[in-house]
DNA sequence: CACGAAATGAAAGATATTTTCGTCGCGGGC
DNA sequence: GCCCGCGACGAAAATATCTTTCATTTCGTG
């Protein structure tokens, strides 16, 4: 909220009022009859082109709209700032303010002939949009129960195929660093194979977006029956994958379209729960997890490259 | 390109790249690590309190910093602006966007003993703030010309180890549906055996967070040397796999910490970074991609049951 | 422990901003 | 019709600010 009143109030009158910071243009018609010709022309050009003008030097200014530099300082000082310094600087806001405010056109889908600054724009807020909601409703209880279980975890399987397949990997990868003995399956049939090896105590966990995928349900049925602990993490928390999940984590469904397939928005989705389960997993474990984390960073440290500089 | 790191910023490094207008946070995260200490003195002040910094001249910041005018002016440089006059004209923007935005919302590290409700807030927040970030620091010039390269390639590798392997083979999955001639690699041996039947045309892609993987470097240096063109997605634009990058896509260094492991918040940018790839080499390929797409798209359908409710 | 490269700050040099001061144009009074 | 005073206006000096140069210091290395 800004103190609009105050600050016509005083620009008017007396040289007390701070200075505007976004209330330019009204400030601007509000003091343009007191102004001279010159003037005028200034806080004209100023109060068209914002960030033109903050890109142009006092004299620079002058030149643009006629006038002198003295003119120029002293029209900045009837807007109430100290002097054309700090009007640029406030220019420069505003400038930025309008930037960000027309911003909000990102709504639509991605098209053929999209710039790619927009393809950029969008699927960057696309997967924003994806990972608030699936913040938003990701039941902890059910993540609580499944940390439980993969803390106390004799072993790990993890079921995924294609892209989910490479969500797999990631938890796994992140769970064997904290000492967790963990696996992911891609092939259907070994993962069948492995899962009778499970029973209870042991965890299966299923990624699956459309719930649907036989080659992750078939093990983690076999998981189920064999009394492992079993957790599906799909975006459909009614499909059939769940029927042999004792914990489900529900991931968000983004809009997709021909240019952004599933694949995509249910990945952003997906990863997020899958660090939920590591970070909780390794506040849990956290007296083994610890030294395991930095015992794996100093393992790779001689893969590194020197690198010019740095700490 | 040269081989000399310091070259990479002298050369061509500032002028192509137009100054951030709200990146500028993510910006100062993926340049510390390169900077020396006296420089961060002055970044980490300059991300701390734009608005407070943008009040200040260069002798003030200097000051304040501890340091000299000289060193700001560095720093600003190494920002990517002309010179400290334009590095607070862009942090006047910045603090006039954080005003009028959203409060920078509280950023607490992940503590041991946070409860599961507030690890999922705070790693939802983190990955959010890393995909703004990377979708603002995005380079789109590079980015599209990584695109065309991509679009006409006779045949793509992709490298990159541990955390980012699984990247490289989400690109590499989502190249394949489009009728693209991709492959991952994360043997270095491999990898580097089949950089050699690379020549120009053909396209190398390297993702490393640090930048200075040597198991990922050395393939792209043999694919550079042997004519293709090589893409680096890297979270530092100085490091030395750049060195043989014709096209470097920067993603942004969110904070990291014990709980929250580096390959964490490096994989979301990457991701984004990959995801805009895929888009723009659809679009560029359009007619031959839309029906790859949902060939694909059919030949899995035989994978899926029917689900027990809805459509 | 000396060497050289990189980092740093003091001060000179270049720009930008502010102030000073004189000119000019415009009414109104003589 | 001519003179006078008032204020706008700009040229240029004065000042503040920014940039560059260069000598010194620091740090890693052989």
């Amino acid at each position: 909220m800004t103190n609009d009143v105050k600050e016509i109030f005083g620009s008017a009158g007396a040289p007390p009022a701070p200075p505007a910071p976004a209330a330019l243009a009204a400030k601007v018609r509000t003091l343009a009859p007191s102004m001279t010709r010159s003037m005028q022309r200034v806080a004209e050009a100023v109060a068209d082109d914002p960030a033109g003008c903050a890109a142009l030097t006092v004299t620079g200014l002058a030149e643009l709209t006629g006038t002198s530099e003295a003119t120029v300082v002293r029209t900045a000082r009837l807007l109430g700032y100290p002097g054309y310094r700090d009007l640029r600087l406030a220019l420069a806001g505003l400038a930025a303010q309008q930037q960000s405010g027309r911003a909000p056109a990102i709504t639509t889908d991605i098209a053929v002939d999209d710039p790619i600054a927009d393809v950029v724009a969008k699927l960057a807020y696309d997967e924003q949009q994806t990972l608030a909601d699936t913040a938003a409703g990701l039941d902890t209880v059910q993540l609580a129960a499944a940390v439980t279980a993969l803390a106390g975890a004799r072993r790990t399987d993890v079921y995924g195929v294609g892209a989910s397949g490479l969500v797999a990997q990631d938890l796994t990868q992140k769970l064997l660093r904290i000492g967790l003995m963990a696996h992911a399956h891609s092939d259907p049939h070994l993962a069948v194979t492995n899962a009778v090896q499970l029973r209870s105590g042991d965890v299966a966990i299923a990624i699956t977006h459309s719930g649907t995928t036989g080659d992750v349900i078939e093990p983690l049925r076999v998981a189920f029956e064999r009394g492992a602990t079993t957790v599906a993490v799909t975006g459909r928390p009614d499909s059939p994958v769940t029927q042999y999940a004792d914990h489900v984590l529900t991931t968000s469904t983004a809009r997709e379209s021909e240019l952004r397939p599933a694949a995509m928005s249910s990945r952003t989705g997906q990863l997020l729960v899958v660090d939920c389960l590591f970070v909780g997993v390794a506040q849990r474990t956290y007296d083994a997890a610890a030294p395991a984390l930095s015992a794996s960073y100093e393992a790779l440290a001689h893969r590194h490259r020197a690198t010019r500089r740095g700490p």
